[in-house]
DNA sequence: CGTTGCGTTGAATAAGGTCAAATAGAGTGG
DNA sequence: CCACTCTATTTGACCTTATTCAACGCAACG
């Protein structure tokens, strides 16, 4: 962990991060995919651009011309950090988390491509959370200022952008559910569904996956013990719903795993 | 509860809501309320309006004109209601509730005077929760699209609007690390802190106060058994922390209730 | 080839939940 | 005004679930 106040007046990276090593590009080339990102990227849909027409895409790349790199384990932000920019995940993995006053941590949320992180800033114009990567990532910058500057400019913009904030807030909710009110399984249940669903609208298969956190992680973020997601997944690898090796998940049988979810409570 | 769709069509009411049964009040001074509500609105502060200058205050009076009383018990909206407005608590006490596909019920939230709701219905323009007033109640209906299209031409407006919902978003990371990651004694001192904090911010006693909800939604809320809140109410009493007598609450001391919060897990 | 971090599993324990019964008030109808 | 009903709350006894504590396996890595 590391404090750091860079970013928008770092150099601007000219890597795209999802590059093959060992392919080249010219200088041409480059200069145009990122003068251009937003308009090219695959993740369009799922980010802040949405749904928004090339124009618009086109404008918001003008914004969003810096990236950055965090390594697997570094932090992209701590809590307390000056808040200046918002980052829509390009490529790989984070966890955000909320410390306490009494040194409590509790894993807010899991964020992969295209998902937009910096919100919890916005208010206090400091951040609430702390985000870390889980592996070798790289973000798109999006200078706050700027965007909001924008959103007066392109309606469509505006909402996409109070869309995506309200998302958050649903999601939000959602977990809320979950803490409050579902079972340990349960709650392990709409975890690994949850995740299965994101992956599938990445383009991954639906029931094999990578976890890219530890047991520890995902208890925080469910509120539960690491050995309690454990027991859980060896409890329902024995009901045939699951195979899980460390970290590699393949879901057997998604009703069934759906339905875990669903048991009505006593 | 019922179905409803009013709002934006129905009949605007002249009363404030505030106003003594008894008093009267000539149609010149509720027309001149109704055009300055928010300018001479005394919740102002914690409400949208916040820091606006006066004449920022005054544009967003302009779009909202609109009242709504709802009685105690009553439905504000229910979730799969198309989405419309904002609601500004004028008066009374809300609670806003999830129902999962399954018909489990989580609280999501209590709101106070000058608090806003309605925010979970902008992304699919179609409310997710649930939302029933504790006592009677008086909310100032703000337009959406209005709000939205005002937003874009006064600064201050879009940045209190962005502030709102990221303190939204902020809030419910504090309710997630309550759910996840404390015991029940913690969760229940530190809503009882919680909601002892806000009276104070509207002028209340901090440690004198009704509850306006039952035990059981405050166990929805803290995501326990109602009888477990109950014997944690008593615990308290028996420490000499608080004081319960059914719904009214006086808090013997605000820095023990603090540590009940902060002790370490073991 | 030991060390270290992560994951699994078992046994004991504690925290809350469940069930049940009693009480207290608020509101209602006579 | 009083008896009655209904709901909210409290409290006790018991039970379930998840946590705690501890041991061990495994793979990655210096």
């Amino acid at each position: 962990m590391q404090a750091d106040t860079r970013d928008a007046p770092g150099p601007v990276m000219k890597s795209d991060g999802l590059q093959q090593a060992g392919t080249s590009r010219t200088d041409e080339d480059a200069a145009a995919l990122l003068r251009s990102s937003c308009t090219v990227c695959n993740r369009r849909e799922l980010c802040l651009p949405g749904s928004l027409d090339e124009e618009d895409a086109a404008q918001v790349s003008r914004i969003v011309y810096t990236r950055r790199r965090v390594r697997a384990g570094e932090s992209l932000y701590q809590a307390g950090a000056p808040f200046r920019s918002l980052y829509a995940v390009r490529a790989g993995f984070f966890k955000s988390y909320i410390v306490s006053a009494g040194g409590r941590i509790q894993v807010t949320g899991f964020q992969m491509s295209g998902e937009i992180i910096g919100v919890d800033g916005i208010d206090q114009e400091r951040h609430t959370l702390s985000v870390a990567a889980l592996e070798d990532s790289e973000v798109c910058v999006i200078p706050y200022s700027r965007l909001e500057e924008m959103s007066a400019r392109v309606p469509a913009l505006r909402r996409q952008l109070h869309r995506m904030m309200a998302r958050e807030i649903v999601g939000d909710h959602g977990v809320m559910l979950l803490l409050g009110s579902m079972r340990a399984e349960e709650r392990v249940a709409a975890f690994l569904l949850n995740l299965s669903r994101r992956f599938v609208a990445r383009g991954y298969a639906a029931s094999q996956f990578q976890l890219r956190m530890t047991r520890e992680e995902i208890g925080s973020y469910l509120g539960l013990k690491l050995e309690t997601v454990s027991r859980i997944f060896s409890h329902m690898h024995e009901l045939g719903v699951l195979e899980v090796q460390k970290k590699s998940i393949s879901i057997k049988s998604v009703p069934r795993l759906r339905a875990l979810v669903h048991q009505a409570e006593p």
